[in-house]
RNA sequence: GGCCCGUUCGUCUAGGGGUUAGGACAUGGGAUUUUCAUUCCUAAAACACGGGUUCGAUUCCCGUACGGGCUGCCA
């Protein structure tokens, strides 16, 4: 194999899951590591199904997680256009060729006619057998088909599938894979609005591209039995592309290949970026404004159906690319594990820098009214980032950084609020006031000073000073928390919050 | 229904004719920690079943069961 050739071809139908990212990635990672080229086509050849944004989420889904195509529409290439629609006339042309080689025929059954043939036999097919008996160019005198050609009657083109021969495909997964031709019908090559049909079209381009490995999901193995006989009877077979069937990504409870609409039902992310629609049954939130980092999402999605053989967990994209192989990749399906995926991207977060983080979290504070300066995000980033899972838990778990809480963590405050305690703790502020190093360590030392000298525990005085600092009995430790706000931030919270302790009293 | 694919702890998986069947997530217990989290230790937890082949099968073969996919002028 001189130079490989890999390429994702999404149809652009709506949102892309996690399945179509996982196969991107899967293509991407093996053309990296093979050194070779990654490509993106889009296969929007069914014209009824078209969904009007979804090429660019794609493009932004795909940009969103690094996994940028080096061919593609816009991303340039020899071999474009890589768009279906804009290769229309060239599918006609190939279809042509297999009439006139005797591979495929005319056909002028209307669908109407096939769904009544379905309705009356459900095991009705297309095929050898059943042909003879139906409208095309096979059973019809030439004359009649002529005729029904030149009054420009809608006709499709189907492919010929001969009545008895065994078809096998290498499958870089699962090995040889075997199929009698007795089974298959006659697909439909070129559709009655001229379109091609995926087989007919991914055949072709894969061809005309130079593709040289074709990794797609699993439920495209038994169709591979025709696209085998396609390259046969173009005379392609020699250098036809090589196989690799991933395994399905199945539904986190039950049974099933994953489908938008367990994302909905579970309250879980299923799609790599949000989807916005009029129809709130169409819309869906992405693992980007869930608060995954697109790393963790593709770490995770690696390790769904694929595994390098030694315990690693955590791998770069780089890392993901140097271990790949098809080789490894699994057979059978695997579950969406949404905890899993919490897990790698609590591990990326605590992984990162606070510099990183800042620049991350940024948005989401953001959002919330704030403009922090750099300096005290990052210091924010690194007190956070080992009691966060999601990007949004930096403000869910950390607003009070930002802005003075309104609801504090009253249990305790009621068990360690006295009348006294006002007169202990001011002291207490004062004695911090004069604290001539601000940091923490010496704060600690002085704190824990005033406990012994006023006969008290920790437990008597620390959860005081955390919620009054905070509202809530969870976060980063006291003295770190006082030495980033300073003597007279940490004196103004203290003080405001007594003043709503002292309530819980009256 | 027909065809195709699959089956190791609850989940993702490693492994492979003779192993104490390994790791990770989740779960239970414990330690550290002023809180939460992190970290560390620890526990429980799997080769679907039945036949072969073999000195020996979880591993190879065949069935069965179960699961999944496909069966459109959708991809």
């Amino acid at each position: 194999m001189s130079h490989i050739r890999a390429r994702f071809a999404p149809s652009p139908t709506g949102a892309l899951h996690i399945g179509g990212i996982r196969t991107a990635l899967y293509n991407y990672l093996f053309a990296k590591k093979m050194g070779g080229t990654f490509i993106l086509r889009i296969e929007d050849t069914d014209q009824t199904r078209y969904v009007p944004g979804a090429e660019e989420y794609i493009l932004e889904a795909l940009r969103w997680c690094g996994l940028n195509p080096t061919e593609g529409p816009g991303f340039g290439g020899d071999y474009g256009p890589y768009r279906q629609s804009d290769r229309k006339a060239m599918y006609a042309e190939y279809a042509q060729k297999l009439v006139a080689s005797g591979h495929a025929y005319y056909a002028f059954d209307t669908p109407e006619e096939l769904d009544a043939a379905r309705q009356a036999d459900d095991t009705f097919k297309y095929d050898a057998k059943s042909r003879l008996g139906l409208k095309n160019s096979l059973s019809l005198p030439a004359a009649e088909v002529e005729k029904r050609l030149a009054s420009g009657e809608p006709y499709v083109i189907r492919l010929k599938v001969p009545a008895e021969e065994t078809i096998l495909v290498q499958d870089l997964v699962r090995g040889e894979v075997s199929f009698q031709s007795k089974e298959l019908d006659d697909k439909v090559m070129l559709k009655g609005d001229g379109m091609p049909t995926y087989h007919l079209a991914n055949v072709v381009d894969d061809r005309l591209m130079k593709i040289t490995h074709v990794i797609r999901g699993e439920e495209w193995l038994p169709s591979t039995a025709h696209h085998v006989l396609l390259y046969r009877s173009f005379g392609w077979e020699a250098e036809m592309p090589q196989f690799a069937h991933l395994p399905l990504i199945l539904k986190p409870t039950g049974q099933g290949k994953l489908s938008k609409r367990d994302g909905m039902k579970l309250g879980i992310p299923v799609f790599p970026i949000s989807w916005n629609s009029d129809n709130p049954e169409d819309a869906f939130v992405g693992f980007r404004e869930y608060g995954f980092l697109p790393e963790a999402m593709l770490n995770f999605l690696a390790f769904l159906g694929w595994n390098p053989g030694t315990e690693q967990e955590m791998f770069s994209i780089d890392e993901l690319a140097a271990a790949f192989s098809l080789e490894k990749i699994g057979k059978s399906g695997a579950r969406f594990d949404f905890e899993k995926a919490r897990w790698f991207n609590q591990q990326y977060l605590m992984a990162s820098s606070n510099e990183a983080l800042a620049t991350a979290v940024k948005p989401w504070i953001a959002a919330k009214g704030h403009q922090p300066s750099d300096e005290y995000l990052q210091a924010f980033c690194g007190l956070m980032k080992e009691r966060v899972v999601l990007l949004s838990d930096f403000w869910d778990n950390g607003a009070y950084f930002f802005e003075d809480f309104s609801v504090y963590d009253d249990k305790t405050i009621g068990k360690k609020w006295t009348t006294e305690s006002r007169a202990l703790f001011l002291p207490l502020l004062d004695r911090i006031d004069e604290v001539a190093n601000f940091v923490a360590s010496d704060l600690q030392a002085n704190i824990e000073a005033f406990i012994a000298e006023q006969g008290l525990k920790f437990g008597d005085v620390l959860p005081i000073l955390r919620v009054g600092l905070t509202g809530t009995m969870k976060g980063p430790a006291v003295f770190d928390l006082m030495a980033l706000w300073g003597k007279t931030e940490t004196r103004r919270r203290l003080l405001r919050s007594f003043d709503l302790f002292d309530q819980l009293l009256g």
